[in-house]
DNA sequence: ATTAGCACTCAGACAGAGAGAGTGCTAACG
DNA sequence: CGTTAGCACTCTCTCTGTCTGAGTGCTAAT
């Protein structure tokens, strides 16, 4: 534990380099004026504090700079999560006018959240697999091609080009649409694949001839997971930071911006809250200059997507943290409200 | 004009500095062997090709290196856009299978584009606004909002969420749809804002009380233009090229990227056939490095999209161009046949 | 017309010097 | 005994000069 005095240099020293991202030194601290003891006496606190692993030197005779752990340390022990302004209400008052739709809200709020923050937002959907389906619909466009498409209660709406099986004709398919529009309304989207058992197939083949084989092409062709959407704002942001300067750390973000589907998985975030990873306490070794700090926002009582702010390690946690916070309650407020309003 | 043993050279420079990169030297044009001078005849013409316009020397000692002057000079002279081997049949090959839909097909073939060329590939979707509606549809999600879906003969499928106006109940929802269904169907997605005229609004006005509100509310919801999807593959491509091993360039290149309708602007090419654009020949100040390869694409008579390379203006144009070529041909035929297939 | 030879130019790599920022240690002080 | 001033030491960074290699343009000879 650090007593009053190291807490302060600590703080400071922090503070300087998240402000400057040049390695701090003994004098300018003392310089400073809130802590009145000599850069000799400073000098030595710093020596513990490296000692206890918060802080380390990029070289022997430089400045510290703020080790991982310290980061670690900075964030349990002195960022306060909740802002004293409460409320943001900057989704809101965009969404005023009551035009709006979902995809657009999230989109929207992963930009203003760059544009407060100067770092990259990442946003995740909500689980599209809890929301319910409301309405299957397939359009025929040509005599062998037709369009499938999902709506679910959420307003999300997914749909599906693909080749009609030769043996369903017109008057078949819509009594295999229809068939299937009664059995699983109201459905979630995860729990289609049970639905689709023997009891649904009997009752299909009742009706339409040969339905075996048009059964299991419209299973799969409609069924198969898709990934979810990930809202991305501000990635030129990392280009703005000091660290990256630097062709290679570049490279290995860009790069891992473009798999997606590896960003997605980092971020599923199951608990409510704020996290706040850093650096290599990631398991991907990409992600080591990084920090990562996630936060959930709720749809309604059953489901939850995930807003992430990504940016390099010297952060300026307490702003962000409080904003990630707030931008995530109105989130979920603007969301829950719209929701809710469909009930 | 450039005589023959001037074209031989000028040929030889640049083909070895799309190779290399670095600024080439009279003696490795001598010495290369199929030029039978000694290096300094190579030198004086090199001087005339200078003076020229087509090369330029980086320092006043220094080896030459092509204009943009030189480049257009190569690409309008000694490139064949047709290639030997005519047919890639790339495409064809993943598709063959007969479960996909076009923005797979799209997408797919420019990350093909991309690893075949390791440059970066940005495919326009074809307009869509010439695509025809073939349904309307509103689905209610609660008592205040619903989804509205158009449905393109393409297979296209748009959809925006919106709330409705109080005055609309929902037998006189089901009223409007379908007689906008009847009279828009068939119409072209750039032509339906004509056909919203007062005729169609007096039919309105006859069954649902009310219409003015719900119709300006539902007209504004629905046909406002949607930006043109683009595709875009192998992003860090460029990350490859060594003259982007330079921060300043690399930061333009991805805030570029992030400006699609900027891109969507300068890609939009009416013309058929292939368009090379160099460097400066681009209007806009952020494309002066880069070099834009431009072909088009059909879908069927009346509509085209575009797909595009975009490189450092040191590009293979030869292997490009004919690249292209072949690839935008293949996927006329592809699409040709997906949609013929419907008529 | 072509070429060999030569003087000249410039970028890039390398080494050494000096300044500046910072540290750790020690001895003195209140 | 904690704090501090002073000092030697370390390391980076920048500047400078030197050298090398690649390349050029010009000229005189073939």
């Amino acid at each position: 534990m650090l007593n009053e005095r190291q807490l302060l240099i600590f703080q400071s020293i922090i503070d300087d380099f998240i402000e400057t991202a040049q390695p701090v030194g003994s004098k300018v601290i003392a310089d400073k004026g809130n802590i009145d003891v000599s850069a000799a006496t400073i000098r030595s606190v710093m020596a513990d504090l490296e000692k206890m692993g918060y802080l380390e030197k990029t070289h022997s005779s430089s400045g510290r700079v703020p080790s991982e752990q310290g980061y670690r340390y900075y964030v349990d022990h002195l960022v306060n999560p909740y802002s004293k302004k409460k409320d943001l209400n900057i989704i809101k008052q965009i969404i005023a006018d009551g035009v709006f739709e979902f995809e657009q809200i999230v989109q929207t709020s992963a930009e203003i959240l760059s544009d407060l923050t100067n770092y990259t937002t990442i946003i995740l959907g909500p689980e599209i697999l809890e929301a319910k389906l409301i309405k299957l619909e397939i359009v025929k466009l040509s005599e062998h091609t037709a369009v499938a498409i999902l709506i679910t209660d959420t307003g999300h709406v997914e749909h599906r080009s693909f080749t009609l099986p030769p043996t369903l004709n017109a008057s078949d398919l819509e009594k295999m649409v229809n068939i299937l529009n009664e059995k699983l309304n109201g459905v979630a989207i995860s729990r289609l694949a049970d639905q689709l058992n023997t009891e649904l197939f009997t009752l299909l083949s009742m009706y339409i001839k040969d339905a075996g084989q048009s059964y299991e092409y419209l299973k799969e062709v409609l069924f198969n997971e898709e990934p979810v959407k990930l809202y991305v704002g501000g990635k030129s942001n990392m280009l703005i930071q000091p660290e990256f300067n630097d062709l290679q750390k570049m490279h290995s973000f860009y790069t891992l911006m473009e798999r997606e589907d590896e960003i997605a998985k980092l971020f599923k975030q199951t608990n409510k809250g704020i996290k706040v990873t850093i650096g290599n306490e990631n398991s991907l070794e990409a992600m080591k200059d990084f920090t990562l700090i996630t936060s959930t926002y709720a749809l309604d009582d059953e489901q939850m997507g995930t807003i992430a702010l990504l940016g390099p390690t010297r952060m300026r946690y307490n702003k962000v943290i409080q904003l990630l916070n707030a931008l995530s309650n109105e989130m979920s407020d603007v969301l829950y409200m719209w929701y809710k309003n469909k009930k």
